[in-house]
DNA sequence: GATACTGTCTTGACACTGTCAAGATACCCA
DNA sequence: TGGGTATCTTGACAGTGTCAAGACAGTATC
């Protein structure tokens, strides 16, 4: 019992996943091989293949987390009663989730799984739940009851995500934008998204 | 003359970018590898370090030579005196210019060349460029007259961009968006936005 | 015109990758 | 105790980017 090195790992499954999730945040996708993680594993070469058909398999099982990890948070989002200090609270936790580690989000979103790749029947269907969630925020109240007429919830929904996930694109890659421009630039798009919904403006009435 | 095989090609660097591009557009970056952009020149595997550093900075040529591109597009472009319509009709340009070329736009604003490999110092002069003429159409008339007071035109920008980004992303890396939708998405971000600022409204007296 | 130089291109080699095939080992159930 | 099966191993293959050393050709110099 407790000997380095038996032939059954016992638990190569988790380990993988756990190993791999740490090799993803600390050097990237184009940092985690299969050979590299099954190393740090304590075994050879090929055995992840008896665990996940391919690379393809596993990094979809990885993304899988996130997205899990990211329903969660919107879970406990609540836009409550006040609902621009509220998107602003959300949109401030979802940058938060996107920045604090990179190389997960870059995995759940890039092309690597859904471009290139091939994405699980699994992950396809967490992923989606998890823009449903998302729909949701805005087809419940106190939202829902405060869009202009004529607004498709949908499109909003939609449209609102884009923005949500370029800034998040842009200040990952680093392109135009850095963490110090961050804060002011969502709240910038939050603000333009709450005039453009007349949020800031009182309906108590109803 | 005009022997098939010569030992000095010629112009193996304007060949290299050429074919890059055909190969960048049909294959994706995953199928761009330098020895099958060789073999397509007709030269021998290493022939292309002799006029690019290494693969980054041939990609880096690759995507700069996308930026000008964009940046053309933009210049082209006019708000004209209707800001309204003027936007819907660049918002339009600008997915359309993502969509036609999808992996390029990818290279341009991918982890490729910002995260993983190193921008060279003329792509990065480029890149920022584009994006400087995207700020003035911000600060120029007929928008700039019109944005409400207090509102950062830079701010306006960098948020506008990042919509007008993650519209492209999610569209290319096909997760939530496709084609069919795209349109109706846009044109909801774009009413928002227009609410937003109030453009929709008549200001004719100035 | 002969010679040296320099830019261009070639072959050979190395370390790295994902993945398949075949064989070895250890656990589980009859 | 046996057999079956899940798990893990080594060996091999094709593909990648890139370095080192040498071959060739065009250009400048004497």
């Amino acid at each position: 019992m407790s000997q380095t090195a038996r032939y059954h790992h016992g638990d190569l499954h988790a380990t993988l996943l756990r190993e791999a999730a740490v090799l993803l945040r600390e050097q990237g996708i184009e940092g985690l091989s299969l050979r590299r993680l099954a190393e740090r594993a304590g075994v050879s070469r090929t055995a992840p293949y008896h665990h996940f058909a391919d690379k393809n398999a596993l990094l979809c099982a990885l993304a899988e987390q996130g997205f899990r990890k990211l329903e969660t948070l919107m879970q406990e989002e609540d836009l409550e009663s006040e609902p621009a200090r509220g998107l602003r609270r959300f949109v401030h936790a979802y940058l938060r989730f996107a920045s604090q580690d990179p190389e997960q989000y870059e995995l759940m979103f890039g092309r690597t799984l859904w471009k290139t790749g091939r994405p699980t029947e699994s992950l396809t269907r967490v992923a989606h739940g998890c823009f449903r969630r998302y729909i949701d925020l805005m087809y419940r109240p106190p939202l829902a009851s405060r869009l202009p007429p004529g607004m498709d919830p949908l499109r909003l929904a939609q449209a609102s995500w884009a923005t949500l996930h370029g800034l998040s694109r842009l200040l990952l890659d680093g392109i135009y934008l850095d963490q110090n421009d961050m804060e002011a630039v969502s709240d910038q798009a939050v603000d333009l998204m709450i005039a453009g919904l007349r949020l800031g403006e009182d309906v108590t009435g109803g």
